[in-house]
DNA sequence: ATGTCTGAGTTGCTCAGA
């Protein structure tokens, strides 16, 4: 079963070269981030063309997360207990819970996809809400790997951090800035703590994630490592391969992410199953 | 020059967000 997270910045921008690449790399489940769209406006026909089942979650033109799938998706959730809201409080006094968060089943592994707050700058707001949004998801994740400890987990997005500092460019570029600093570093180092890994980087030690589109940061390879598949023990064992898709960044009209993926060893039904032809004749 | 993108509203520009 070949599983990949991408922040597609966009799926109505983008959808062509999002289903086009799904079927040329053979993707069984794909995680999105930032769809940037509600149900209502998901071009999902693309998606059932190809024969891949959308899961959605999206609320207006920010944030959203999704699945697609050639497998059936089971359980989907749309938050985690004591997920925070952000913004300006409702009627009911409560801040608004915003579309960063998606979780399915499939093949018995339950994977969720995340848009971690990208945080905007140390003294914002929004950098508090960041940190705590990822500190009630490690503590509903230590729960729940308590509760479900056999079953394969994976916690795959945009997490918004750089936890080494060659996962950017140049670090003096940000100094003082949000995703390198100390506590966004402690709050995804937290997640290992709890017996979480990230499956990917001891098969693609090197390489970047996302390029800004500014001051052409892809041409100067000047990007960051900010998208991970975090696995449970279980689920690291399953994993045979992965890469970092770099060449989906090039070409008309990219997103400024490119996908990540990790092979697993367990079995999906191949072309030939949903054949009708005798096996000799 | 935050020098590029995206989507929405106050539309054929300005704003927010990343």
């Amino acid at each position: 079963m070949r599983v990949a997270t991408w922040n597609v910045n966009s799926i109505r921008a983008r959808v062509g070269r999002v289903v086009d690449w799904l079927v040329k790399a053979d993707v069984d489940v794909l995680a999105m981030q930032e769809i940037k769209c509600k149900e209502s406006q998901f071009p999902m026909d693309a998606f059932h063309d190809a024969g891949y089942e959308v899961v959605l979650h999206g609320l207006n033109q920010w944030n959203g997360v999704a699945f697609a799938s050639r497998l059936p998706m089971t359980e989907p959730a749309t938050t985690f207990t004591g997920m925070p809201g952000f913004g300006k409080p409702g009627d009911d006094g409560m801040l608004p819970l915003e579309a960063r968060a998606l979780g399915v089943t499939v093949n018995e592994v339950r994977l969720w996809s995340l848009y971690v707050p990208n945080g905007r700058a140390v003294e914002d707001p929004h950098y508090a809400y960041k940190l705590q949004w990822l500190d009630e998801l490690a503590k509903q994740t230590e729960q729940w790997l308590g509760e479900n400890p056999d079953q394969p987990l994976a916690l795959m997005g945009d997490w918004n951090i750089a936890p080494l500092d060659s996962d950017v460019w140049d670090l003096d570029v940000f100094e003082g800035a949000t995703h390198v600093s100390a506590p966004e570093r402690a709050a995804f180092a937290a997640f290992e703590r709890i017996g979480l890994t990230d499956v990917v980087r001891p098969i693609v030690p090197t390489g970047y994630t996302y390029w800004d589109y500014k001051q052409l940061r892809f041409p100067r390879n000047e990007g960051m490592r900010i998208d991970f598949i975090m696995g449970s023990q279980p689920f690291a064992e399953l994993v045979k391969d992965a890469r970092i898709e770099r060449n989906e960044r090039k070409g008309d009209a990219p997103s400024d992410h490119v996908p990540v993926v990790v092979d697993l060893d367990i079995a999906t039904p191949s072309p030939e199953d949903d054949d009708d032809r005798p096996m000799f004749w």
